[in-house]
Order: C-alpha cells, then sequence, then structure tokens
RNA sequence: GGGCCCAUGGUCUAGCGGUUAUGACGCCACCUUCACAAGGUGGAGGCCAGGAGUUCGAAUCUCCUUGGGCCCACCA
C-alpha cells in the first residue's frame, strides 16, 4: 500500500500511461475467452482529415461504454477502422494535386489517391491514442479486434462478396434510368447522397408563341438553357387566365419546336407567370411528369455536365455558360421579358462537391430496396434505441425511399465490381467469393466463356462508398470468414453514430445486412448528437467555429475533456456545447479527487471494525449512486451518474464525511478507541476504491494512477462494484449537511473562526450516532439532545 | 408546405402538479483550517420569454404569441 507523493493531477502523467496499455496490448481481444462479447462497430473516421472534436467525443463516449463493459466482465470487441475509400480521397488528390479524374490514368490516379493517404496517415490515431480510447489494437490486420482499413484487399474482398451473394440472389439488378448525376464527381448519385442548398437564381420571363393564334406566352424559369429539351406546357385548370390556351400548340423561341399546351395541376397559379414548361430534366418532378405523360425525354446534359447537341448553339457549353449564353441571345432576340431574381432558392447538390445536381440516363447497377420498405421499418422497429426521435429519423427516411439504389459509380478509388463480360456473347463472369477482384486490370477467372469465346472484358465501375461502409457490422465480426466466431458474436451489440449519417450508414447497414443474412445485425443503436459551439451552433470549417481537440489535449490533456463530455453528455438533451471554460471546470474536478486520495493515502488500510453510524452513512450514499451508475451506465447513460458522483466528491464526502472523520482518522489524542478509529480507516479506503471504480470508465487514466500507486493493481481489471458492506441508518446526507451549514454559518456570523470552541450544541436524538465525531470536528465542549439545534458560543 | 425540439439569475444548467426554484462558471466578503488557494465558509443576483386557460395549487399540464435551433418534402 503506497501514498500520492505529488501534490496533483497532471496531464502530464497520462502520457507513460497509455503508452503502457498500447505497449502490453492491454485491451486486445481475447479469442479464446468464453465471457459473453460486448460489440461496438466503431464508425471509421476518414483519414485524410483530422479528427474534429464531435468524434473525438463520441469515440470517449463509446470508449465510456467500452470500458464499463470490461468490468462487467465482458469481451469487449472495440476495433478502429480508417475510412479511406472513395470520393472524399479522391477529392483530396485532384485538389492536392490539381488533377481530375480523366487527366490521367486510372493507375496513375490511385497513385495519388495512395499518396494522399500516406501523407495523413499516423495523425487521427494519435489523436484517439491521447484520447485514452481502449481500442483492442494499434496495429492494422486482419485479426478479430485489429485495426482495419476500408480499402485493404481483405476488406475490399468481402464487400465484393456481398455483391457476389446479392447478384446471385437477383436482389442486385443493372438498369438504364435517369438519376442524380453529379458533373464535378461524374458520378451517379444515391438519394441520400444529395442535399438541398440555398443558392441564388433568377427568374427568367420568356417569351413563347402561340401557333394557332399567334399570341405571345409569357413562361417563368430558372433554367432557360433546357428550353431545348421541351416536351409540355401546363397551367393550372383552375387558372381562367389560361384556359384558352388548352389543346392548343406552343412554339418555343430559338428551337422552334411545337409542344401541346394543356391543364395540369402541377402547375401553381401564383408562380412565375402561373404557366410552366415542362422540360427533361431540371428536376426530379420532371422525370415523374415525363414519365406520367409518356413524353420522350430528350437528354441536352452530357456525363461532363455539358449541353450536347441537342442544345444546339448550346452545344459544348457547361451548364452555367450555357444559361448565360442562352439568356444573352434570347434577350437580343428580344424574347426575355423579364429577368428577377429568385429568393430562396433550394438547389439540390452533391453532398461532398456541391456541384448542382443534373438528371441523366445511366446504366447502373440497382439494389432492390423499395420491395423491403415494410421490413425494414419492422426490423426499426425492432432495433433497441435510446430515444424514439433517432427511431423516427430511419422511420422518415425509410418511407421516403422510392427508387432502388443505385451503388455504382464511375470512379476508380473504391471497390470494383467484381464482374468481366464477354466480348462475344456478352454474358457477366462472376468470380468466386473469398478474394480480392480488380477486373479492370486482371484477367477473368475463367479461359473460356461458356459460349466457346475467350475474349473478355473487365468492369470499370466501382461502388458506392455506402456499399463497402454497410458491410463494417459484417467484418469486425468476421462474417463469412470465421464462421463460428461470426454465429458466436452476431448480432453486433451496438452501433453508434451521428445522427447525420442515419439514412445512410445506419440504413445501408441494416438493409444490406438484412438482403444477407435476414436478420437485424444490431441489438443497440446510439445516436448521437452533435458538438456545437458554445453559442449554440453547428461547427463547420466556413464558419470557422471548428475547435479542434488536440487544442483541447495540449491544453487540459485527456482526463479534463473525458470528464467534461460525461458531464454535458446529456442523451435526453440534444446537441450539447463545447467551450474550453467548461473542460478547465472538469479539471478542477480531477484536481479535487486526487487530493481526496492523496488524504486517504496519509492513512493505513485497516480490517473492518464495526462501523460507526457516519461510516455507515456515508457507505450508504456511496452504495446508493454504484447501483445509480451500474444501471444508467448499461443504458449508455453517463451524464446522470457522472453528476451524481463529481457531487459525491466534492460535497458529500470531501466537505462533510472527510470532516467529520479527520479527528477519528488521525486520532491524535487518542479520544477515540482503536476500533472506532479502524471504522475510519477501512470507509476512507473502501469509499475511495469504489468511487475510483466507479468513475473508471469514464477517467481511466488518473483512476487507473491512483489505484496503481495505493494498490499495485489495475483497476481497468477490477469487476464494477457492487456493496461489499452493509450499511444501514437513518441518518441522510441533508441532516448532515444542514447542521454543518448551521454551524459554520453561526460561527461565521459572529466573527469566530470555524476552529472556534462552542460551549454547547444539542442536536436531534436522530445524530446521536454521529455526536463524538460531531464534538471533535466542530470543537464543542458539551453535547445535549433536543428537538432543535442550539448553539452556544 | 409538413413535422420536431428549446426558452429558468450575467452565461450555462437541474426541475416531469405542492421545493424558501438546483447546481456550475462569473461576482462580492471573510479565512495562510494540519488532502486540496486548481481550496474553504458565507453572500448578492431569477415576478422560471409573453399572454390566456385547466387546477385548491403551474417553472411544471393545455392553447395562442414571440424569439432561437433542427429535420423532412418540394418549387417555374
Amino acid at each position: 500500500m503506497g501514498q500520492l507523493t505529488d501534490h496533483a493531477w497532471q496531464k502530464e502523467f497520462e502520457q507513460p500511461i497509455y503508452a503502457q496499455w498500447k505497449a502490453d496490448k492491454r485491451y486486445a481481444f481475447n479469442t479464446s475467452s468464453k465471457r459473453k462479447i460486448f460489440s461496438i462497430d466503431t464508425p471509421p473516421p476518414y483519414v485524410n482529415t483530422p479528427v474534429h472534436i464531435g468524434q473525438a467525443t463520441t469515440y470517449v463516449l463509446m470508449d465510456f461504454f467500452a470500458r464499463f463493459h470490461r468490468m462487467l466482465g465482458e469481451e469487449v470487441l472495440f476495433p478502429l477502422g480508417l475510412d479511406r475509400n472513395g470520393l472524399p480521397i479522391e477529392m483530396a488528390a485532384e485538389k492536392r494535386f490539381n488533377i481530375k479524374l480523366n487527366d490521367v490514368s486510372r493507375e496513375e490516379f490511385i497513385g495519388k489517391c495512395y499518396e494522399v493517404l500516406d501523407e495523413s496517415s499516423a495523425a487521427s490515431t494519435e489523436s484517439f491514442l491521447r484520447l485514452g480510447i481502449s481500442f483492442n489494437s494499434w496495429n492494422v490486420g486482419t485479426g478479430i479486434g485489429d485495426v482495419y482499413e476500408t480499402d485493404s484487399a481483405d476488406y475490399r474482398s468481402l464487400t465484393q462478396d456481398t455483391f457476389i451473394d446479392l447478384y446471385q440472389k437477383g436482389l442486385i439488378y443493372e438498369d438504364e434510368r435517369v438519376n442524380n448525376y453529379c458533373p464535378g464527381c461524374q458520378t451517379t448519385l444515391a438519394d441520400a447522397e444529395v442535399e438541398y442548398e440555398e443558392r441564388p437564381g433568377h427568374f427568367y420571363d420568356i417569351v413563347f408563341t402561340c401557333k394557332e393564334t399567334g399570341e405571345q406566352i409569357i413562361i417563368s424559369t430558372t433554367r432557360p438553357e433546357l428550353i431545348c429539351s421541351l416536351g409540355m406546357i401546363i397551367f393550372n385548370p383552375e387558372d381562367t387566365r389560361y384556359q384558352k390556351l388548352a389543346g392548343k400548340t406552343a412554339i418555343s423561341p430559338l428551337y422552334h419546336k411545337e409542344v401541346p399546351i394543356r391543364a395540369h395541376p402541377s402547375a401553381e397559379m401564383d408562380k412565375g407567370t402561373g404557366i410552366m414548361m415542362m422540360c427533361s430534366f431540371g428536376d426530379l418532378t420532371d422525370i415523374r411528369f415525363f414519365r406520367e405523360e409518356s413524353l420522350q425525354p430528350l437528354i441536352a446534359i452530357n456525363k461532363e455536365g455539358k449541353m450536347n447537341e441537342h442544345a444546339g448553339f448550346l452545344a459544348g457549353l457547361s451548364v452555367a455558360e450555357a444559361r448565360k449564353v442562352m439568356v444573352q441571345k434570347l434577350d437580343e432576340e428580344g424574347l426575355l421579358a423579364r429577368k428577377t431574381p429568385a429568393k430562396a432558392h433550394r438547389t439540390p447538390v452533391c453532398e461532398r462537391s456541391k456541384d448542382p445536381i443534373e438528371f441523366i440516363a445511366m446504366k447502373e447497377f440497382y439494389v432492390k430496396q423499395v420491395e423491403c420498405k415494410e421490413k425494414m421499418k419492422a426490423l426499426a422497429h425492432q432495433l433497441h434505441v435510446f430515444h424514439e426521435s433517432s427511431r423516427q429519423i430511419l422511420l422518415d427516411w425509410i418511407q421516403s425511399v422510392s427508387i432502388d439504389w443505385p451503388i455504382t459509380r464511375r470512379r476508380y478509388y473504391a471497390t470494383e465490381v467484381p464482374l468481366w463480360y464477354c466480348n462475344s456473347c456478352s454474358k457477366a463472369i462472376v468470380p468466386p467469393k473469398g478474394k480480392y477482384y480488380q477486373p479492370w486490370k486482371e484477367d477473368p477467372p475463367v479461359k473460356k466463356c461458356a459460349c466457346g469465346s475467350a475474349s473478355f472484358r473487365g468492369e470499370t465501375r466501382v461502388f458506392d462508398t455506402w456499399f463497402d461502409s454497410s458491410i463494417s457490422p459484417l467484418y469486425i465480426l468476421k462474417y463469412s470468414r470465421n464462421d463460428a466466431f461470426f454465429r458466436k458474436s452476431a448480432p453486433c451489440t451496438l452501433r453508434p453514430q451521428g445522427k447525420e449519417i442515419v439514412r445512410t450508414w445506419l440504413y445501408y447497414t441494416l438493409l444490406k445486412c438484412y438482403l444477407l443474412t435476414g436478420k437485424l445485425i444490431f441489438r443497440d443503436a446510439w445516436i448521437n448528437y452533435h458538438i456545437v459551439d458554445e453559442k449554440g451552433h453547428k461547427m463547420s470549417k466556413s464558419k470557422g467555429n471548428v475547435i479542434d481537440p488536440k487544442a483541447a489535449l495540449d491544453k487540459f490533456g485527456a482526463e479534463p475533456f473525458r470528464l467534461w463530455a460525461a458531464i454535458e453528455g446529456n442523451l435526453e438533451q440534444g446537441d450539447f456545447r463545447c467551450s474550453f471554460e467548461r473542460i478547465e471546470g472538469a479539471q478542477k474536478t480531477l484536481s479535487k479527487l486526487w487530493n481526496v486520495a492523496r488524504f486517504v493515502s496519509l492513512f493505513p488500510e485497516a480490517k473492518k471494525a464495526t462501523l460507526q453510524e457516519a461510516d455507515q452513512w456515508i457507505i450508504r450514499e456511496l452504495h446508493e449512486i454504484a447501483a445509480f451508475a451500474r444501471e444508467h451506465y448499461a443504458q449508455y447513460d453517463f451524464h446522470n451518474p457522472a453528476t451524481r458522483l463529481k457531487h459525491f466528491v466534492w460535497e458529500t464526502f470531501a466537505s462533510h464525511y472527510l470532516e467529520l472523520v479527520k479527528s477519528r482518522a488521525y486520532n491524535r489524542d487518542a479520544k477515540f478507541t482503536k476500533a472506532e478509529q479502524d471504522a475510519a480507516l477501512f470507509t476512507l479506503h473502501y469509499c475511495l476504491d469504489t468511487l475510483l471504480k466507479l468513475l473508471a470508465p469514464i477517467i481511466p487514466l488518473i483512476t487507473a494512477k491512483i489505484y496503481y500507486e495505493l494498490r499495485n493493481k489495475d483497476i481497468h481489471a477490477e469487476q464494477f462494484p457492487k456493496p461489499a458492506v452493509k450499511a444501514e441508518t437513518e441518518i441522510t446526507a441533508d441532516d448532515i449537511i444542514n447542521l454543518n451549514s448551521e454551524i459554520w454559518k453561526s460561527k461565521k456570523s459572529q466573527g469566530k473562526s470555524l476552529k472556534s470552541e462552542i460551549a454547547s450544541l444539542t442536536i436531534p436524538k436522530k445524530l446521536k450516532g454521529i455526536a463524538k465525531d460531531l464534538q471533535a470536528m466542530h470543537q464543542v465542549k458539551e453535547m445535549r439532545y433536543g428537538e432543535r439545534v442550539e448553539i452556544v458560543v
């Protein structure tokens, strides 16, 4: 049994502790363990951007879960994943080397992606290590619990296996249809990847002519460059202004194309001029309209986001340029009646590149999702979430699914679609599972097609990054790689993730794992809210209000940050605010805890003696908190227990119990018996141990150091505390706090020091059991018992 | 357009039909108290956004207003 020699907790104490954990692989997953498995499907962060404070906070919270469940005696699977696939990496490479996808060869482009990845490798994991996160491993590998990279051959081959499975089950099909298309990224996008932004725009009032009567028709549009693809002119059936045009023909300006004019409820009377042109395709409504009206769409925009031959004189121009040229030309011809700014024009844009979405027909692979909407809703109801609003986000999204999931992308740095095609009969060659394939540069696994041809071409498309990400629980539980382990560990215990990717990561994972295994892949889903700045606004690079977790770590170390995360992280509360001031507040609590421990360590441990009533009281208080913590930790609520524990450290334990038993513990004048003193010594140590264990999941570094120096053992290998001592008393914390406060106030109001003597003190009979402690604490000469408290100085 | 959440001393926050309305930071006064001045003790500061209602009784329940924040859908 040791003593704490340092006078305060220093952030410099942290580094050797986590370095030791890393060095001796303290939290490695034990594959031969018979324990119950608690598995966490951690969200793999992108490696090319530094860890931001929101991620840092959520990983810290996950670490609470992991450490708590370890102390419950469970085998915790808590792997670190690193996302290295897809558009974000490609875009970083394009920016870094100032190239575009099609400027260079595929091999060269992939090489550039590797360069970006190499430069950004260790930076993010460093922050996690410093935060004291207890990942199973810090080394990249393919074992259970190892750090995994989503672009590894192992991960990609599992992604390809899942494609092969779904393809052979008939759950994936290829079709050519109009879809969201990002001209900047040059790829098809799923609805989940589209977001809306307020973009300034204009209404252009353009002059059309009625063929039959020759009169002018003024039509408002925000997309004049699409006039070439005009299909129909419509007005609202209720609109008397245009009734006379019904059934007539309109002639488009410049292109002189004749199209029918009809009444249709899609046109709103009070928008623009009340009469609208339907072109293919300005937005999804247009697509629906063309389909419903069986109009032949005319695609005027090509894959590069430029106008094609159908646009006539606009051919070769980008959409934005075409709009400018078109407006200018209309104006010259006297066909532009008016130009007015359109306020709050919401434009669909690519969530990554922010380019406006165009709608282009392309041949892509689709995963069937529309037909299993009801099943997905049922799974959503089955999933255990911690706030109904989380489930609602998921249900809303499932409800809004209207087309199947396009999974192929025309990019390079992602998992390749594992297919080859026979050059003679066009039949698709599906390779066997279990290997990573790159068909664009490899030969197929067969020599000859069934038709006899030996000439093949490899598929060049790759998968949507969510097609990769959605197998993360399967990957970490070794689906299709270690069947015994998968059977034992599935379903994954917990999916922790942000609310903003419910419609992508959570939804696609549930969908894909259901299609593959027929089951719900998670028991619990913990949807965390956002860390916002101190004013309550979302942090974003553009706003410049981002707090770098490294700065917090440099300034305070991990422990104040972790304690802050526990105390502020109220699940019920929604978004939570971050400021250095509040982290600093947590630091003081650590200092208090350290000094409480140092005080206790001044005394030798004692065998349990007959507990005095004060001892019974503090132990009962602590047991109540322990039971509360056990129950709430299991529900992923660390906020409420942390708040109570903090209060216990400062108030109940330090200010009241310690003061109360100080004299008995020192026993300098031998006023107390040896047994009475031992009871105090026992209680001090028992309470400290229990308190440290309750706090260990939250602040693992300081508790580990104190426990190691005092007990020479690893606190994280201990069991989560259960009441080990019987403690019963009528006395409540309020009784003691109120009495002490009254005595202090009385002394103070009479200008006496707190050490001054009290001639006589009358206390309620109920408190008789702590009378001796009170007498020593407050320097009371004579103790009396009565109905109310009386203090005679 | 549809829906959701929030509003409590200067700031943040607890509160879930009856409390002298909680705590933290900040502020003021006093204390070199033997674990801790990164501490202790005491104090000032709020008609609980506004209005109406339900109730014996409302910060708490209902409705409206205002001010913040968020989600979904859609637009010529």
